[in-house]
DNA sequence: AAAGATAGTTTCCAACAGAAACCACGGAGA
DNA sequence: TCTCCGTGGTTTCTGTTGGAAACTATCTTT
């Protein structure tokens, strides 16, 4: 409807900033994006930091975001190996949405809750 | 720590924030947010623009969002029944927010394949 | 009478998520 | 030497979720 300067339309299907949106919009995705503005981390550390994280989902999670030009993974041949995960310039770009959204998710959690509680009761009654 | 002001830490698990994100960190809950933006709508309406959604996952993606205050659901007994969705005030302050990340990913999406096209043929040499 | 519109729910199956175990490598401690 | 600890994952298994299609229910139109 009011499409007046995109070319692209985010709801149509096949459109290719759905599958960006695929990738980005995602919980983990966004935590670990979110972690990776205070600096570069490793493996364990962000798996420690992002509780309740498994291995599983965030190797695959790194790898996407890896393929997708958003964070780097280098590997330093220390022993035990080494690999560090960081943004990269193109990933920095994201941050500040990011943040955005992690910062509106804190301020408003008290009004979230609340509609939450109005409801269910409102179900319950 | 620092409970000056905020008192959370978004990676701790159990953080309300984590279950805020819950919610919102969606593909389909971020494009219905996006779609509500230029107007209240119905339920096939939505469902048609974005093409696709499953009507199982939009029905529970709606109950979601008004759960958590963001949308309004409201009834106009017409023949047949009219059921309008639309932002709440609490559900407008997100929608800089949501625009600020589906225009990063218009912006962006040249730089996302070309890095998946360089992972691609990284992965297969 | 049958189709179409409204707004969903139900059913079924495939895909995904999470927990725990496992792997490979080497260093350190008993 | 033998076992545990650390690195960074993969594999396996199971429970939850997602999506496609069919079904519900009511009323209008053809």
């Amino acid at each position: 409807m009011t499409t007046t300067e995109q070319s692209y339309n985010v709801y149509e299907d096949r459109c290719p900033t759905r599958l960006v949106l695929d990738c980005l919009a995602d919980k983990w995705a966004l935590l670990i994006l979110d972690l990776l503005q205070g600096g570069p981390a490793r493996f364990n550390h962000i798996r420690r930091d992002i509780k309740s994280i498994s291995q599983k989902v965030l190797s695959q999670t790194l790898r996407r975001l890896e393929r997708n030009g958003l964070i780097s993974r280098t590997i330093f041949p220390t022993v035990p190996v080494t690999v560090e995960y960081a943004l990269t310039p193109l990933g920095r770009t994201l941050t500040d949405t990011v943040s955005a959204l992690t910062h509106w998710a804190e301020q408003n959690m008290d009004a979230i809750f609340a509609a939450q509680r109005a409801y269910d009761e409102r179900d319950a009654g």
